[in-house]
DNA sequence: TCCGTCACTTTTCTCGATATTTTTAGCCCA
DNA sequence: TGGGCTAAAAATATCGAGAAAAGTGACGGA
């Protein structure tokens, strides 16, 4: 159901995988929702004990963290969970905005009935996930904004995406209950941006959903002034 | 100097680096070059006993090349290298038409001399380069077309670019040398557009970049037709 | 006081062997 | 003949120990 970033991994919450695959999914998410601090050192030892396995798999999952630019590698020097800064957060801002924008269009371009009600589905629940599981909430935000992408034609694009929505959402986590949600009624948003996709109408969807973003950027961009995230 | 997908290599053709640098140089140019076919089963013992190297070090180089969408990991299943097809040589050109007309850009939005002189001496540095050694030619050619976008405010942006200028120039390898180089004045076309970059003029610069791109996109493009690259 | 050097500690990296999984091939039975 | 089961083979994935490299801190000379 949920597209992953990366083409290994298919499920969702599955039970086991590959010990690699289990380290993969924890580290992401420790990195993603900042328990993994932004820079940090990651020691071979230290999460081999941490999440009781070899060094080979955190060794292996780390270097495949790489693709999602999560984690940074140094020959000889190990590896680091990236560093988040204002500007970064403003390229990955404006990259979305393009790249979402393309793909958009695109999806709409192609639209299907299988695709709209994919979308209609992932979106009522979203609507109906409760904000107190934030991981859970995210999990299916993140869903609801693939499946509007999802029937986009290039398969890399869709990628870039996908690897840009998770280094969103990780400033996102960084930022802790800060922005949530501000004041903006952000699911009367989401309904309005599917709503113009159904339609396909790909100029207001696509108006719909960089305010969407913008609006969200903006307001993070704007703790950083006050402090908030970021190591550097 | 020259900028590298990867921010692990420094080096361009360094003497050694850790085993897996190793592993992962030799593969990485492998598949580029077409010496690993595309949609090849990457059978660890195999590899271990070409590249003279442990297990460790070719799986971890495995790894990353999955950053850069050359290889990718099936659970269980080990490894293969990235598929071509039609498809996806174009899904690849339109990325690069938009990144990269964003990039060059941004480039020339935020020149410099130093910019401007290391633009000047790679475009030197190319032209200066016989196309009989097609390796070190191509290597120019990368550096020129980076250096075009090295200026550019957002890392992530280029990264990205270096990405796909790699996963294209696998195409123009597997081609092999039948475009080599068509009828056009390919040393021209590069001038032309370090001129307009230098002149500062990014309209003409990326008008010129994109047309250089989408020349050699509709040769090759057409070569699929005649069943030349791509494996499916 | 400052800088370079050396030995020591920590951490990363690599290897060879073993365990696990997938694939293949043979076989039986409808 | 052909589908499904089982055993053997091949390949992948994992572990644990040892080698190599980087980091640390004390000592001695200018």
């Amino acid at each position: 159901m949920i597209v992953s970033s990366h083409p290994t991994l298919e499920h969702s919450h599955a039970t086991a995988g590959s010990a690699t695959q289990q380290a993969y999914l924890a580290l992401r998410r420790m990195i993603v929702t900042g328990d993994l601090k932004p820079g940090e050192k990651l020691k071979i030892d230290v999460l081999r004990k941490r999440l009781d396995t070899g060094a080979s798999p955190i060794r292996e999952a780390l270097s495949l963290l790489t693709s999602d630019q999560l984690v940074e590698r140094f020959d000889n020097r190990g590896f680091r969970t990236a560093a988040t800064s204002h500007a970064n957060f403003t390229e990955i801002l404006n990259l979305r905005c393009v790249l979402e924008d393309m793909a958009l269009r695109s999806s709409i371009a192609h639209a299907t009935e299988t695709w709209e009600e994919a979308l209609v589905l992932s979106h009522h629940r979203l609507a109906k996930q409760p904000r107190t599981d934030v991981e859970a909430f995210e999990t299916r935000h993140k869903a609801f904004h693939m499946a509007l992408l999802a029937n986009c034609d290039s398969p890399m694009l869709l990628r870039y995406c996908g690897q840009l929505y998770d280094l969103n959402i990780r400033y996102r986590y960084l930022a802790g209950r800060a922005l949530d949600y501000q004041r903006r009624d952000v699911t009367r948003e989401h309904a309005g941006i599917m709503h113009a996709a159904i339609d396909r109408d790909a100029e207001l969807a696509s108006e719909r959903l960089l305010n969407h973003y913008r609006q969200t950027g903006a307001f993070l961009s704007g703790l950083f002034a006050g402090g908030a995230p970021g190591s550097s």
